[in-house]
DNA sequence: CAGAATCCCCACGGATACTG
DNA sequence: CAGTATCCGTGGGGATTCTG
């Protein structure tokens, strides 16, 4: 009891936002799913398009995100029975909510990434500079 | 050319937000980074404290994360030369602003993630309802 | 107390081949 | 065209041990 501890139990800081944190992170922190998401911002998309849309993707995961996203009633998916099969793709409302949020953190990363770049070469600079000069003392 | 494509060659729907938001997500989207930011959003903690404040982390993956978020500029790191060792983690100005980003989303998720469970919900009685129609394929 | 070093597992996701 | 099925490598991260 030196002074005051600003301190908290087990999980007090983030009273139950910290669930509500992780469960947005554990649903567009991955690979594609706000990729998918910004390309069906622009508007509907099938299939074959959306793959060409999202560069890097392979089927099969664009395919597993896809139905996580249809599951969590981000967007629909549309069939339409004809002979070459075409499959539509589009936003729901809460998909496209959900778009918006993100637009705003990317918003927060398009202002300070700068910052965080230049914070990060000066740390290489005095960290990773010389591996001579610093045997077991490299503190700033 | 049949009708119009709302396509984009390769990446053109999200111009180059596409980047930044990748970048923030890169950053943020693992297991324990926000936890530590919204831990630290509170006020300033030693290490042994945040420990504590951060239910299931690992020394290692506290370690680790604190020195990325210290090397991006987000967290300051001071150690005072005492005799048990006591180091002090404090959001910058940077961090903090972050750390806002970050709850906004939260707020998006809490106004949310009860229409997500309830489609959730939905899918899983009329998909994996009855595991008797479907012969032999089974979900994951 | 505040880490650093090591070992190790397994889920995420890429590549490829097959199908309705 | 719009998927599905399968194999397989990588690395994120947990548990444990050692150190200044």
């Amino acid at each position: 009891m030196v002074a005051e501890r600003t301190l908290a139990g087990p999980c007090t800081a983030w009273p139950q936002d910290s669930a509500f944190i992780r469960e947005v992170l554990d649903r567009i922190g991955d690979k594609w799913t706000v990729l998918v998401i910004s390309t069906l911002g622009a508007g509907p998309l099938r299939y074959s398009d959306l793959q060409a849309s999202v560069p890097g993707i392979s089927q099969r995961m664009l395919t597993l995100t896809l139905k996580e996203l249809e599951r969590d009633g981000l967007l629909t998916r549309t069939a339409f029975p004809e002979v070459p099969p075409r499959v539509v793709y589009e936003l729901t409302d809460l998909g496209r909510s959900l778009h918006e949020a993100v637009l705003s953190l990317a918003g927060w990363a398009a202002g300070h990434h700068g910052e965080i770049a230049a914070h990060r070469r000066a740390h290489e600079e005095s960290g990773v500079g010389r591996a001579k000069t610093n045997q077991l003392l490299r503190k700033h």
